[in-house]
DNA sequence: CATGAATGAGCATTCATTCAT
DNA sequence: GATGAATGAATGCTCATTCAT
């Protein structure tokens, strides 16, 4: 951050690795220093710094911010719907369904949790065609999931009055909060989160829920 | 951008009302714009725009960019641990009190929701002492949640393997997610979200639940 | 220049003019900078430091250093169509008209030498916009131009086998080479160039030039 | 502007001559896009784009951009002063020798047009030693030429009161303004130039040609 | 109350140049 | 011959903030 403070060149550490995997660590850091920081909060100076570099050599990696945001947010996506649509061609019933989809959904956040959390908290900051195009891959996302509990609905599995459209968005909302407090929440490992959100959320849907349970008033 | 070349104050919209209530729209317009850009995306400029007055012109409101985000923020955490004491210490079961935390957890973000989706989203750039502050309202919140959780669960109301620290985490990321997608969500008010989100979840902690939903693999 | 080495602030010269006046003082001293170092070689800071001022503070008076340019340009054609207009439509012969034009053509090049300066040499690297508008003035003008020669030519004042198109275009850089040497040639002043160049181009225009001057085979 | 997502070398075109030619090659690349886009607006990048070689690679050739700016305004001077020397020291009148010299001026501007708008536009920015180098070889061409008009004034062929440092200095404005508009202008052929330059402005030298085509009031 | 003018600090980006390979 | 990687220095520009009026 400080420019006349940092000190000239801690350690020339130049990465022995193959020229995709310098470039794949450059994003690294990014996805990094944008999650901790904010796209807007974050300068390519810190970026930088993390990798022990001038600022200026970045831009041989990327060509601008953006593109570095928009590198990040498409690992950040990545994988997502073909997960997605493996759990929903799959065999099982529409409830094992949400509960692989739940674990699946949570998977990435361990094994790339900054591309995650910044595609999530930064992707409305893309220039445009970008951020149009990860917002289709989000929607088809969304549809995916929804269609795996109106499905459900259909074959009698879940509640016929479930709204299928707010269930997909709390469902959603539930699994995109765990990057915020996963890493900090003690005992929170991926499988036992998965198990306690399918838990907390399969019986809702289900039908033969106890009638009784929620007043339903003249409805 | 330009200054010269920006046209000159659109309309000098100065409210006729009183010091206090010229205050509370300032706040009001940061809160729409942090809300809307993120706060290091947001300039005292664009602030400015918003209410048709000079840049320079804000300070004699507030005296940073920071105390102004602070301000926003107060105002987005602002009543959530008095509703949940209140819910928490009312009568009903704990059932009826889940839903009823979450209807006024949802209220909020009908009646102020640019100051607590800004809350949720930037309270983290937020100087030490004053994020300080808010966390520890925050978590106080989520003790009182976590509260009701618990005595459901001592009182054979919930299940006994009920992790109540992740279903509180779960209920508020589903619960916080909705200014995400509130207002654009068509069909998507309030007693619909709180009632849906309510029937999702109450069962997935009420005891009872049909056993055999869920493979309890040697548990 | 150089940033480290630079005094800190001379002297905080501020005008005590009106602020029209000051607006104009900063473009006065782009004009001054581009004049002498050409747009891409002038830097913002040059012009910052001609004035005495930070260069930040230029960009409370023009946006960018295009918009600068595009002022600065702007002041350099202006009157250049309007003078050349009068004079065509004035009386007198064509011979008499042309002496008028390359006076009145000279004139601006001693008034306000920077700004006609940067006009000639650096009008290329205006944005697209602002290059086509000044470009249109730039052939407005050529036409009157030319259109005196035509019309010399039609009252057969002028030789009738005058190529119009290129005399105008040798006039014009002629004129235009002005500014590259006045102010550094001795004993040269604007009554002296202009009557010297009327001199030079006159004869050669006009019709009745003693044939045989130029061998004309077989034309 | 991106390096990694720029495409990778257009074609390699590489020559397959001599070192010499292939040097050559490069100097001609850089007299192009100098001339398109001034020394300082042309960033060595440009240069390396044209020839579909990296930037570091010219540094193979020349050893910075200002030498490479010498270079190509060498080659654009080159000659002027040897066939002014030739003209002025062949036979012919006065009047023959300008229109042989205005030929000879305009010539190089067809066959390396670019290498001399760099000279007559961008010499200005060369280091000091060289522009006092190209500045000395000007200075001796315009000498040449002056010589040649004195010549024709002392011989009585052409006007006594003609004033021979303007007539130069016109005469070469003239000339040097060509490069910017050949090659747009239609039907400019170089003989077709010269020939009316030298129409419009041998006359204008001449003794001889008709008092009163000015009025010379009291001279 | 509000503003015009100005500034210090920082920021993304560009650029000429270097050098080991 | 040519390149990949990197860098120091600068550049245009933005921004939060100040202050006299």
């Amino acid at each position: 951050m400080a420019t006349l403070t940092r000190s000239r060149r801690t350690v020339p550490r130049r990465s022995s690795g193959s020229p995709r995997r310098r470039s794949a660590e450059i994003i690294e850091a990014a996805a990094r220093v944008f999650a901790e920081r904010g796209y807007h909060g974050a300068s390519t100076q810190d970026i930088a710094e993390v990798l022990g570099i001038r600022q200026a050599s970045l831009y041989y990696y990327f060509a601008s911010k953006e593109i570095a945001l928009e590198q990040v947010c498409l690992r950040g996506v990545e994988g997502f719907v073909e997960s997605a649509e493996a759990v929903a061609q799959g065999r099982g019933s529409a409830a094992e369904k949400i509960r692989a989809l739940i674990h699946s959904h949570l998977q990435p956040i361990v094994d790339r949790g900054a591309y995650v959390k910044v595609f999530l908290r930064e992707r409305h900051r893309l220039p445009d065609a970008s951020r149009r195009k990860v917002g289709r891959m989000s929607r088809r996302y969304e549809r995916i999931v929804q269609g795996i509990l109106e499905h459900g609905v259909r074959t009698g599995e879940f509640r016929p009055d479930l709204d299928c459209r707010l269930a997909t968005l709390a469902l959603l909302g539930m699994c995109n909060a765990v990057p915020a407090w996963y890493g900090i929440e003690p005992r929170a490992d991926i499988e036992r989160i998965a198990r306690e959100f399918g838990d907390l959320v399969v019986e809702g849907l289900s039908a033969g829920a106890r009638a009784g349970a929620r007043p339903r008033p003249g409805r």
